[in-house]
DNA sequence: CAAAATTTTTTGACAAATCAAAAAATAAAG
DNA sequence: CTTTATTTTTTGATTTGTCAAAAAATTTTG
């Protein structure tokens, strides 16, 4: 039977969870993926022990949850139709990147294989969404690249905006008036960790102030790699 | 609030119906409803009793049931997605007009209306889908053409194909192979009521002979009208 | 480590959409 | 104009996904 787009969901919150975590045996807490997928957490206890009878997903009571193999690769076909969506949306209909998120977020659930494959050709195959997420391959294979962010990476050299963590619409308006966008070149040039504060140069050379919660969620890589 | 898709089906299925009535005034049957839907006789009547008490319908129990004015303007915008998504398959995403009327079944409930209105833009504000069926414009407006079919038709005339009054893909790519597509000139070569056959000849000058119930489904113009 | 705080699960209820089968109304036939 | 056939509605159940609030388990804190 195939997935409602209520599981598709919980799923993809679920891997999506996973990636934030350290080791590939945590769990997810319950009340995290509650709060993601904007339920009270009796309702996500509830969907998780169906999703646990369903074979998708490893679920400890007051532990938390996991995906199991065929949980993962249904997930990363969801982010993937969600993520060539996205692109798509920029690159072929001319709409924002700031606005594609939430249209992806409908239509991944409506859209066929054979549409996402043409999508996918169209595109040429792309490997990375226009918030620079990476796209899963048509198997459910995501690349995992570890990119530094502004909190990590070094001072004063120059960098590519190469991804942005982060869908709010308002947020990625600010960083595309800033010329933060992925692919922009910027240097950061001052951290301080007392002010919680980044200061950035951004092409242009104009300097940007950042506080350390915006600036972990620029993923930044040395120009030249 | 919003409708859901069901609602949508409804809505599309009755004014779809409403538009083989001969009388404005006249209701559709509650069966021929819930046959169209594939649902239980008894399944349409409770929705369309919930229809009825949101005010989309006017529903006269164990006579049948039509659309309100505000039933029929969202009815006609759920087609209008339709149709608009159907030709951007065809048009900007190279799909055949045999196979997009399922894709767009799911995606007209998933498309904002941003993004029809990127789609009709891009389109250069169609009039008619894939299948010469009108599209109505976004007040939920549409135009009504009295075309003939090849059972009303002048005999021995060169004939447009302008409309095709169903959905099912084998006969579409019957169609399509012999040639008989929208757009196709054509000429009606012969019609015999006893042996319930009317002959046609292609561009091609290559002669089929179809079935009435296959003939009536297809919708002609003169040439240069 | 016991008391307090937090997280998670359970319970009971509800809305949307559906079906199967019984009951009622309408239409058709003799 | 009664009987039969057809259509429609009702009734009782089911599935999916949800919430609120009570109960239980776990974690944190003094």
């Amino acid at each position: 039977m195939l997935p409602s787009s209520t599981v598709e969901n919980y799923l993809k919150s679920i891997y999506v969870a996973q990636l934030g975590l350290d080791d590939d045996q945590e769990l997810v807490p319950m009340g995290q993926l509650a709060s993601s997928l904007d339920v009270t957490p009796g309702t996500a206890t509830t969907m998780v022990k169906a999703l646990s009878d369903s074979g998708l997903v490893d679920y400890a009571p007051y532990a938390g949850v996991r995906l199991t193999d065929a949980g993962a690769k249904l997930a990363a076909l969801v982010l993937r139709r969600h993520r060539l969506i996205e692109l798509f949306l920029v690159q072929m209909m001319g709409m924002s990147w700031t606005e594609v998120h939430d249209e992806a977020e409908n239509l991944e659930h409506a859209v066929s294989d054979r549409l996402i494959e043409r999508i996918d050709e169209l595109l040429g195959r792309p490997s990375v969404d226009p918030h620079g997420d990476p796209i899963p391959d048509s198997m459910g294979a995501i690349s995992r690249h570890d990119y530094q962010n502004l909190l990590t990476c070094p001072l004063q050299e120059p960098l590519h905006v190469t991804r942005v963590i982060d869908q709010d619409v308002k947020f990625l308006q600010f960083l595309e008036a800033q010329n933060l966008k992925p692919g922009q070149l910027i240097r950061v040039e001052t951290r301080d960790a007392i002010a919680d504060s980044v200061t950035v140069i951004n092409a242009e050379d104009r300097q940007i102030t950042l506080g350390t919660a915006a600036a972990s969620k620029l993923l930044v890589e040395p120009k030249r790699p």
